[in-house]
RNA sequence: GCCGUUGUGGCUUAGCGGUAUAGCGGCUGAUUCGUAAUCAGCAGGUCGAGGGUUCAAGUCCCUCCAACGGCUCCA
């Protein structure tokens, strides 16, 4: 909906005449004084919540006409505004109740000019700053002011599960020194900020791996080279983890039409964060995780029980979620994000608890994997802790982790049980990362079923799993664990480069090339060569201020002897190199160790320092 | 979205009513160098955007935008 603002001297109208959409029952002359007068166009997109639009249009009013010091107010039905207009009877219909709200629910006095007629009108315009004014209301939009009253009221009881199986307060573990602590200040609502910008902000735009896109829409970021190629790095890892866990990866559409009802009621299910829009005549929404798509291509299976558990994987590249503009931060909070997605179909509750554990376990590698200590919230309604609280005190055993646990008297989203895995920031807050939920709505919303033995229609639990959490919080969760490393630097295997290859003189530049060029060809190690005029201890500087793991230098020495000299950054101390004489086997075998069994994938960038152009 | 803080060349920053500072980075030249910054010169700014106050506005006021902190929220 459009609506013009106009606080005027004087606004007054008369009925030339009628158009096909004319309304009945309407005041054919009219003029009001000192009014706020409200042009408004109803536009197509505010019937997926005419109530909604009711409310917000409301809400503006007032508060315009609370601004200004405005007693009065006319609505206008003006259909220039907008050149996608509600169907007719619709708009009448938002507009004559907007008329009832204000004049029951506010002391204005209001008055309509009738819709579908032509009119001759003059107004006014009293012509300070704010007797102008314009706004663009979309459904679900609204913020705080057309909120939807109703919410079931809901109870949550904390406590702390050891992974012995006893349960403990919550106050013996609120302190802000662990991590775990950390969790639990941040969920009792204890929590004292600690302020100050997050590192990892720094760190992504000082070494060039991603940047704000300000041509964009806000928490829609651009990835450099050696961002993306960390982001691959990443999705590779998870899709090895994912295989081996049995999923069978899919791709899926990132934008869905509204009108199908499963899609309607599951985004509808999830509020207002969502980016919406209008193809032609379609109203349609981009997806805020990969659900909707494996949703739909499961329910077009036929399942059988041999076919459970079934897995499924998708790398969400991307999904969208409208967080709120003072949400949204650095690789924390984004509106534009990737999310590795798993959904698992199970046969019933008790393989739906064996596939959560499963999966759950996947989600501590990843902490290991990635050196971010995890600290873990589970949660679930009463009703699951009442009938499987010992399979919940397993799961902290299995563990072998401290946990956070809440249980909520009704069910408030599709899921009965959920465990969240959290790496506390710089600033002791928690990143949710990686993530298991068992949904017990969404089988039948989607319309996704097996048939048992008695041939009895059965809407399987799905598990919901995030090994990772999304790959951007993956590295906001490593590039803050940076911050408390003495000489920081990433995993070897997710460096961009990792091994950086220094001639001391411009006539070693040649075996200093063939150097670098044997390590990416022949051993699938990313090499390149810093062959700038620059001087050697230059050259070494920033190799050190880019976190390459090994700087290699090469000189008439090691041309002779075949030892370079190398130096190691995970060996350094604080402004200390750290050097060794390694032949070229044994510095790749170094890095063959360091990297372990992780993905492999080539440079990115220019091999040649000489040819890379500098980011700004 | 709400409250608060901040916004000066690509980055870090000085100036806080009176001619836009400097360092890094960039470019050009010299230098061919042995492990965290070789030397010199040059270019680069409508001080986030728009409005206002003033003889005069990065500097004061208003609106907007953005970043960050807090709140709400993260399904």
């Amino acid at each position: 909906m459009r609506i013009l603002l106009i606080h005027s001297d004087n606004i007054e109208y008369e009925v030339v005449s009628k158009t096909k959409m004319a309304e009945t029952e309407i005041v054919p002359r009219d003029a009001m004084q000192d009014a706020l007068v409200a042009f408004c166009s109803v536009e197509s997109i505010d019937e997926e919540d005419i109530d909604d639009i009711i409310a917000q249009a409301v809400a503006e009013i007032t508060t315009v006409a609370d601004k200004i010091g405005a007693a009065r107010v006319m609505i206008y039905p003006y259909a220039h505004l907008s050149s996608d207009l509600a169907k007719p009877d619709i708009a009448v219909t938002v507009l004559k109740e907007i008329e009832n709200t204000l004049s029951t629910a506010t002391s204005l006095e209001v008055k309509r000019a009738p819709f579908g007629y032509y009119k001759k009108f003059t107004v006014t315009c009293k012509g300070h700053p704010l007797s102008e004014l314009s706004r663009e209301l979309v459904p679900g939009e609204g913020g705080d002011a057309a909120k939807k009253p109703f919410k079931k009221e809901i109870t949550r009881d904390w406590f702390v599960l050891t992974p012995d199986g006893r349960k403990h307060d919550w106050q013996e573990y609120n302190n802000n020194i662990t991590p775990f602590g950390c969790l639990v200040q941040k969920e009792l609502g204890t929590a004292e900020p600690v302020g100050g910008e997050p590192i990892h902000v720094e760190i992504m735009r000082s070494k060039e791996l991603a940047d704000y896109e300000p041509s964009s829409d806000v928490g829609n970021l651009r990835w450099r080279p050696k961002g993306k190629l960390i982001r691959d790095l990443l999705a590779d890892y998870v899709l090895q983890l994912t295989l081996a866990h049995g999923a069978e990866p899919v791709e899926t559409p990132v934008m869905y039409d509204l009108a199908d009802p499963a899609i309607n009621e599951h985004a509808a299910k999830f509020g207002e964060r969502q980016y919406r829009f209008k193809s032609n005549n379609r109203s349609m929404m981009l997806r805020f995780a990969a659900c909707f798509g494996m949703f739909c291509t499961m329910r077009d299976m036929h399942i059988s029980p041999h076919n459970l558990p079934m897995k499924m994987y998708e790398l969400s590249t991307y999904s969208f979620r409208h967080e709120q503009r003072g949400e949204v931060i650095g690789l924390k909070r984004l509106r534009g994000f990737t999310m590795p997605d798993m959904h698992s179909l199970t046969a019933d509750m008790d393989q739906a608890c064996e596939c959560f554990e499963q999966q759950m376990m996947i989600g501590w590698q990843t902490g290991e994997d990635f050196n971010t200590d995890l600290v873990a919230v589970f949660r679930c309604t009463k009703q699951f802790y009442d009938e499987h609280g010992s399979w919940v005190k397993k799961i902290a055993a299995m563990s072998k982790k401290t946990m956070l646990i809440e249980i909520l008297s009704d069910r408030v989203h599709y899921w009965i049980a959920k465990i969240d895995l959290a790496a506390i920031d710089s600033q002791n807050r928690p990143i949710e990362n990686p993530t298991v939920q068992i949904d017990v709505e969404s089988a039948a919303r989607f319309h996704i079923s097996y048939r048992d033995m008695a041939n009895t229609e059965i809407h399987p639990p799905i598990l919901h799993c995030s090994p990772t959490g999304s790959l951007e919080r993956v590295l906001c969760a490593i590039l803050e664990s940076t911050g408390r490393m003495q000489v920081p630097m990433l995993p070897v295997w997710l460096s961009p480069i990792q091994v950086r290859v220094v001639p001391v003189a411009e006539r070693h530049v040649e075996a200093a090339s063939a150097l670098m060029n044997r390590l990416n060809d022949e051993f699938m190690i990313r090499a390149d060569v810093d062959d700038r005029d620059e001087s050697m201890g230059r050259k070494v500087r920033e190799a050190a201020v880019e976190w390459i793991p090994y700087t290699v230098v090469i000189g008439d020495d090691e041309a002779k002897s075949g030892k370079y000299s190398v130096s190691i950054r995970e060996k350094a101390e604080l402004n200390k190199l750290y050097k060794e004489n390694l032949s070229l086997e044994e510095l790749v075998a170094a890095v063959r160790v360091a990297i372990g069994s992780k993905p492999v994938r080539p440079i990115y960038t220019t091999k040649w320092m000489s040819r890379r152009a500098r980011y700004y």
